[in-house]
DNA sequence: CAAGTAGTTTAGAACGATTTTAAAGTAAAA
DNA sequence: TTTTACTTTAAAATCGTTCTAAACTACTTG
Protein backbone atom coordinates (compact mmCIF):
# COMPACT_ATOMS: atom_id res chain seq x y z
CA UNK A 1 0.00 0.00 0.00
CA UNK A 2 1.66 3.10 -1.03
CA UNK A 3 1.10 6.54 1.24
CA UNK A 4 -1.66 8.13 -0.52
CA UNK A 5 -3.60 4.90 -0.11
CA UNK A 6 -2.62 4.99 3.70
CA UNK A 7 -4.17 8.62 3.77
CA UNK A 8 -6.75 7.77 2.06
CA UNK A 9 -7.90 4.60 4.33
CA UNK A 10 -7.19 6.69 7.20
CA UNK A 11 -9.89 9.05 6.46
CA UNK A 12 -7.21 11.63 5.46
CA UNK A 13 -7.08 13.49 2.09
CA UNK A 14 -3.63 13.08 0.68
CA UNK A 15 -2.99 16.74 0.21
CA UNK A 16 0.60 17.85 -0.90
CA UNK A 17 1.70 18.53 2.83
CA UNK A 18 0.25 15.33 4.17
CA UNK A 19 2.28 13.13 1.70
CA UNK A 20 5.81 15.07 1.83
CA UNK A 21 5.41 14.50 5.97
CA UNK A 22 4.11 10.73 4.67
CA UNK A 23 6.49 10.14 2.65
CA UNK A 24 9.20 11.07 5.91
CA UNK A 25 8.10 9.55 8.15
CA UNK A 26 5.98 6.00 6.99
CA UNK A 27 8.98 4.64 5.17
CA UNK A 28 9.36 1.89 7.57
CA UNK A 29 11.74 3.08 9.82
CA UNK A 30 10.73 3.57 13.24
CA UNK A 31 12.12 6.77 14.59
CA UNK A 32 11.15 9.45 17.96
CA UNK A 33 10.77 12.91 16.87
CA UNK A 34 9.78 16.22 17.72
CA UNK A 35 7.55 18.67 15.49
CA UNK A 36 11.27 20.91 15.17
CA UNK A 37 12.96 17.58 14.03
CA UNK A 38 10.30 17.19 11.55
CA UNK A 39 10.22 20.64 9.65
CA UNK A 40 14.10 19.87 9.87
CA UNK A 41 13.77 16.92 7.84
CA UNK A 42 11.11 18.62 5.25
CA UNK A 43 13.33 21.64 4.92
CA UNK A 44 16.63 19.05 3.87
CA UNK A 45 14.14 17.25 1.33
CA UNK A 46 13.70 20.33 -0.82
CA UNK A 47 10.35 21.73 0.45
CA UNK A 48 8.63 23.61 3.63
CA UNK A 49 5.85 23.87 5.53
CA UNK A 50 4.35 26.01 8.06
CA UNK A 51 4.62 24.96 11.56
CA UNK A 52 1.17 25.26 12.22
CA UNK A 53 0.48 22.65 9.20
CA UNK A 54 2.83 20.49 10.88
CA UNK A 55 1.36 20.09 14.47
CA UNK A 56 -2.06 19.86 12.46
CA UNK A 57 -0.82 16.64 10.34
CA UNK A 58 1.38 15.36 13.33
CA UNK A 59 -2.14 15.21 15.60
CA UNK A 60 -4.45 14.13 12.67
CA UNK A 61 -1.81 11.43 11.87
CA UNK A 62 -1.46 10.55 15.39
CA UNK A 63 -5.97 10.55 16.23
CA UNK A 64 -5.77 8.44 12.73
CA UNK A 65 -3.42 6.01 14.55
CA UNK A 66 -0.63 6.41 12.01
CA UNK A 67 1.92 7.46 14.01
CA UNK A 68 2.13 7.66 18.17
CA UNK A 69 2.86 10.12 20.86
CA UNK A 70 5.21 9.14 23.77
CA UNK A 71 4.63 9.57 27.25
CA UNK A 72 7.27 12.46 28.21
CA UNK A 73 7.77 14.39 30.88
CA UNK A 74 9.77 17.07 28.63
CA UNK A 75 7.90 20.17 27.61
CA UNK A 76 8.46 19.06 23.82
CA UNK A 77 6.21 16.77 22.18
CA UNK A 78 7.59 13.44 21.22
CA UNK A 79 6.44 11.45 18.47
CA UNK A 80 6.96 7.72 17.43
CA UNK A 81 6.85 6.10 13.84
CA UNK A 82 6.30 2.66 15.63
CA UNK A 83 3.04 2.10 16.38
CA UNK A 84 2.79 -1.63 18.30
CA UNK A 85 2.63 -1.77 20.89
CA UNK A 86 6.32 -1.93 22.20
CA UNK A 87 8.23 -0.81 25.29
CA UNK A 88 11.19 1.92 25.88
CA UNK A 89 14.46 2.72 27.58
CA UNK A 90 14.98 6.35 28.45
CA UNK A 91 18.31 8.29 29.48
CA UNK A 92 16.79 10.77 31.83
CA UNK A 93 19.70 12.96 31.62
CA UNK A 94 19.53 12.86 27.63
CA UNK A 95 16.21 12.24 26.38
CA UNK A 96 17.20 9.50 24.77
CA UNK A 97 14.55 6.78 24.04
CA UNK A 98 15.41 3.01 22.86
CA UNK A 99 12.61 0.72 21.69
CA UNK A 100 12.00 -2.65 23.27
CA UNK A 101 9.82 -4.76 21.21
CA UNK A 102 6.66 -6.37 22.94
CA UNK A 103 8.22 -9.43 23.00
CA UNK A 104 11.28 -8.45 25.03
CA UNK A 105 8.74 -7.93 27.92
CA UNK A 106 6.44 -10.57 29.80
CA UNK A 107 5.02 -9.53 32.54
CA UNK A 108 3.54 -12.25 34.98
CA UNK A 109 1.08 -10.41 37.36
CA UNK A 110 -1.01 -7.75 36.39
CA UNK A 111 -3.13 -5.90 38.29
CA UNK A 112 -6.88 -5.66 38.34
CA UNK A 113 -8.22 -2.74 35.98
CA UNK A 114 -10.49 -0.77 37.82
CA UNK A 115 -14.23 -1.53 37.73
CA UNK A 116 -16.02 -0.18 34.58
CA UNK A 117 -12.55 0.19 32.42
CA UNK A 118 -10.82 -1.64 30.08
CA UNK A 119 -7.41 -2.37 29.18
CA UNK A 120 -6.29 -0.03 26.45
CA UNK A 121 -2.02 -1.12 25.91
CA UNK A 122 -0.07 -1.74 28.74
CA UNK A 123 3.09 0.48 28.17
CA UNK A 124 6.57 -0.44 30.19
CA UNK A 125 9.28 2.44 30.72
CA UNK A 126 12.80 1.49 31.66
CA UNK A 127 14.61 4.40 32.92
CA UNK A 128 18.74 3.83 32.18
CA UNK A 129 21.90 6.06 33.55
CA UNK A 130 24.80 6.45 31.64
CA UNK A 131 27.87 4.43 34.16
CA UNK A 132 30.08 6.24 35.97
CA UNK B 1 9.80 13.11 62.04
CA UNK B 2 7.86 16.86 60.72
CA UNK B 3 8.19 18.52 58.00
CA UNK B 4 10.91 20.95 58.98
CA UNK B 5 13.14 17.94 59.45
CA UNK B 6 12.17 16.06 56.43
CA UNK B 7 13.11 19.59 54.60
CA UNK B 8 16.55 20.07 56.97
CA UNK B 9 17.43 16.29 56.16
CA UNK B 10 16.75 16.89 51.99
CA UNK B 11 19.21 19.89 52.39
CA UNK B 12 16.66 22.73 52.00
CA UNK B 13 16.01 25.68 54.17
CA UNK B 14 12.52 25.28 55.82
CA UNK B 15 11.65 28.60 54.57
CA UNK B 16 7.79 29.61 55.45
CA UNK B 17 7.03 28.96 51.85
CA UNK B 18 8.25 25.61 51.75
CA UNK B 19 6.79 24.70 54.81
CA UNK B 20 3.29 25.84 53.84
CA UNK B 21 3.65 23.22 50.38
CA UNK B 22 5.55 20.85 52.76
CA UNK B 23 2.14 20.56 54.91
CA UNK B 24 0.10 20.07 52.09
CA UNK B 25 2.23 17.56 50.13
CA UNK B 26 3.80 15.41 52.74
CA UNK B 27 0.78 14.35 55.04
CA UNK B 28 1.22 10.97 53.89
CA UNK B 29 -1.87 10.84 51.56
CA UNK B 30 -1.20 10.04 47.99
CA UNK B 31 -1.72 12.47 45.02
CA UNK B 32 -0.84 13.40 41.74
CA UNK B 33 -1.01 17.33 40.96
CA UNK B 34 0.15 19.96 38.87
CA UNK B 35 1.36 23.19 40.39
CA UNK B 36 -2.06 25.30 39.27
CA UNK B 37 -3.48 22.81 41.66
CA UNK B 38 -1.16 22.90 44.50
CA UNK B 39 -1.93 26.86 44.06
CA UNK B 40 -5.47 26.63 44.44
CA UNK B 41 -4.69 24.48 47.79
CA UNK B 42 -2.53 26.98 49.18
CA UNK B 43 -5.29 29.11 48.25
CA UNK B 44 -7.76 27.53 49.94
CA UNK B 45 -5.69 26.73 53.05
CA UNK B 46 -5.54 30.64 53.71
CA UNK B 47 -2.11 31.19 51.99
CA UNK B 48 -1.04 32.86 49.03
CA UNK B 49 2.22 32.33 46.87
CA UNK B 50 3.66 33.11 43.95
CA UNK B 51 3.80 30.64 41.06
CA UNK B 52 7.07 31.24 40.13
CA UNK B 53 8.16 30.41 43.96
CA UNK B 54 5.29 27.38 43.47
CA UNK B 55 7.59 26.59 40.11
CA UNK B 56 10.96 26.32 42.32
CA UNK B 57 9.64 24.45 45.20
CA UNK B 58 8.02 21.58 43.26
CA UNK B 59 11.90 21.49 41.21
CA UNK B 60 13.99 21.16 44.63
CA UNK B 61 11.25 19.16 46.03
CA UNK B 62 11.77 17.14 42.93
CA UNK B 63 15.41 16.87 42.81
CA UNK B 64 15.61 16.04 46.64
CA UNK B 65 13.43 13.09 45.95
CA UNK B 66 10.51 14.60 48.18
CA UNK B 67 8.00 14.16 45.55
CA UNK B 68 8.46 12.65 41.60
CA UNK B 69 7.30 14.36 38.54
CA UNK B 70 4.92 12.01 36.51
CA UNK B 71 6.16 11.16 32.69
CA UNK B 72 2.72 12.44 30.68
CA UNK B 73 2.26 13.56 27.27
CA UNK B 74 -0.42 16.39 28.71
CA UNK B 75 1.24 19.90 28.42
CA UNK B 76 1.56 20.51 32.14
CA UNK B 77 3.39 18.95 34.05
CA UNK B 78 2.00 16.20 36.85
CA UNK B 79 3.91 15.55 40.21
CA UNK B 80 3.05 12.42 42.43
CA UNK B 81 3.93 12.34 46.06
CA UNK B 82 3.91 8.78 45.98
CA UNK B 83 7.80 8.51 45.69
CA UNK B 84 8.11 4.84 46.26
CA UNK B 85 8.77 3.07 43.02
CA UNK B 86 4.86 2.34 41.72
CA UNK B 87 3.06 2.00 38.65
CA UNK B 88 0.02 3.56 36.92
CA UNK B 89 -3.54 3.23 35.26
CA UNK B 90 -3.86 6.14 32.72
CA UNK B 91 -7.11 7.03 31.50
CA UNK B 92 -6.12 9.03 27.98
CA UNK B 93 -9.54 10.68 27.66
CA UNK B 94 -9.65 12.19 31.57
CA UNK B 95 -5.94 11.90 31.99
CA UNK B 96 -7.09 10.11 35.21
CA UNK B 97 -3.81 8.50 36.94
CA UNK B 98 -4.27 5.77 39.26
CA UNK B 99 -1.15 4.37 41.34
CA UNK B 100 -0.36 0.63 41.31
CA UNK B 101 1.62 -0.48 43.96
CA UNK B 102 4.68 -2.37 42.66
CA UNK B 103 3.68 -5.26 43.92
CA UNK B 104 0.88 -4.99 42.17
CA UNK B 105 3.07 -6.18 38.57
CA UNK B 106 5.81 -9.06 38.17
CA UNK B 107 8.03 -9.20 35.18
CA UNK B 108 8.48 -12.32 34.17
CA UNK B 109 11.33 -11.16 31.53
CA UNK B 110 13.17 -8.18 31.02
CA UNK B 111 15.18 -7.21 27.99
CA UNK B 112 19.02 -6.85 28.27
CA UNK B 113 20.40 -2.95 29.66
CA UNK B 114 21.74 -1.01 27.06
CA UNK B 115 25.51 -1.67 26.97
CA UNK B 116 27.17 1.04 29.39
CA UNK B 117 23.98 1.88 31.23
CA UNK B 118 22.70 0.89 34.03
CA UNK B 119 18.70 0.18 35.46
CA UNK B 120 17.24 3.00 36.85
CA UNK B 121 13.73 2.25 37.37
CA UNK B 122 11.00 0.14 35.74
CA UNK B 123 7.47 1.68 35.27
CA UNK B 124 4.82 -0.27 33.71
CA UNK B 125 1.67 2.48 32.86
CA UNK B 126 -1.18 0.54 31.94
CA UNK B 127 -4.07 2.74 29.50
CA UNK B 128 -7.65 2.28 30.12
CA UNK B 129 -10.40 3.03 28.73
CA UNK B 130 -14.25 3.81 30.17
CA UNK B 131 -16.01 0.94 29.10
CA UNK B 132 -19.15 1.83 26.36
C1' DC C 1 23.17 39.06 69.84
C1' DA C 2 25.23 41.88 65.16
C1' DA C 3 26.83 41.83 60.87
C1' DG C 4 27.75 39.36 56.87
C1' DT C 5 26.49 36.18 53.16
C1' DA C 6 24.26 32.96 50.75
C1' DG C 7 19.95 31.40 49.52
C1' DT C 8 14.89 32.58 48.63
C1' DT C 9 10.75 34.96 47.17
C1' DT C 10 8.36 37.87 44.10
C1' DA C 11 6.08 40.52 40.27
C1' DG C 12 6.54 40.97 36.02
C1' DA C 13 8.92 40.19 31.74
C1' DA C 14 10.45 36.77 28.70
C1' DC C 15 10.43 32.41 26.58
C1' DG C 16 9.26 28.33 23.85
C1' DA C 17 5.87 25.08 22.42
C1' DT C 18 1.53 24.81 20.67
C1' DT C 19 -3.02 26.55 19.16
C1' DT C 20 -6.01 29.90 17.16
C1' DT C 21 -7.45 33.16 13.70
C1' DA C 22 -9.05 34.33 9.45
C1' DA C 23 -8.15 34.62 4.77
C1' DA C 24 -6.57 32.27 0.65
C1' DG C 25 -6.06 27.81 -1.49
C1' DT C 26 -7.27 22.92 -2.75
C1' DA C 27 -9.60 18.39 -2.94
C1' DA C 28 -13.67 16.04 -3.41
C1' DA C 29 -18.66 15.96 -4.29
C1' DA C 30 -22.56 17.23 -6.82
C1' DT D 1 -18.16 23.13 -13.55
C1' DT D 2 -19.83 24.70 -9.56
C1' DT D 3 -20.21 24.08 -4.96
C1' DT D 4 -18.83 22.42 -0.66
C1' DA D 5 -16.06 21.11 2.93
C1' DC D 6 -11.55 20.77 4.27
C1' DT D 7 -6.67 22.47 4.47
C1' DT D 8 -2.80 25.56 4.64
C1' DT D 9 -0.62 29.61 6.16
C1' DA D 10 1.49 33.73 8.53
C1' DA D 11 0.78 36.00 12.24
C1' DA D 12 -1.16 36.68 16.62
C1' DA D 13 -2.53 34.63 20.77
C1' DT D 14 -2.23 31.48 24.48
C1' DC D 15 -0.34 28.81 28.02
C1' DG D 16 2.93 26.58 30.96
C1' DT D 17 7.21 27.53 32.65
C1' DT D 18 11.60 30.05 33.47
C1' DC D 19 14.23 34.23 34.00
C1' DT D 20 15.40 38.77 36.02
C1' DA D 21 16.61 41.63 39.44
C1' DA D 22 15.35 43.71 43.58
C1' DA D 23 13.65 42.94 48.23
C1' DC D 24 13.72 39.70 51.84
C1' DT D 25 15.10 35.93 55.14
C1' DA D 26 17.63 32.01 57.08
C1' DC D 27 21.77 30.71 58.54
C1' DT D 28 26.80 31.50 59.81
C1' DT D 29 30.40 33.73 62.05
C1' DG D 30 32.29 36.78 65.32
MN1 LIG E 1 5.09 23.13 28.77
MN1 LIG F 1 4.97 16.19 28.18
ZN1 LIG G 1 9.18 3.78 20.31
ZN1 LIG H 1 1.52 7.75 41.32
Amino acid sequence: MNNKEKLRKAGLRPTKQRMIIADILLDGINRHFTAENLQNEINSSGNSMSIATIYNCLKKFRNCGLIKQVESSKDTAIFDTNINQHHHFLDEETGELIDIENDEVNLRKLPKIPQGYLNNGVEVLIKIKKKI
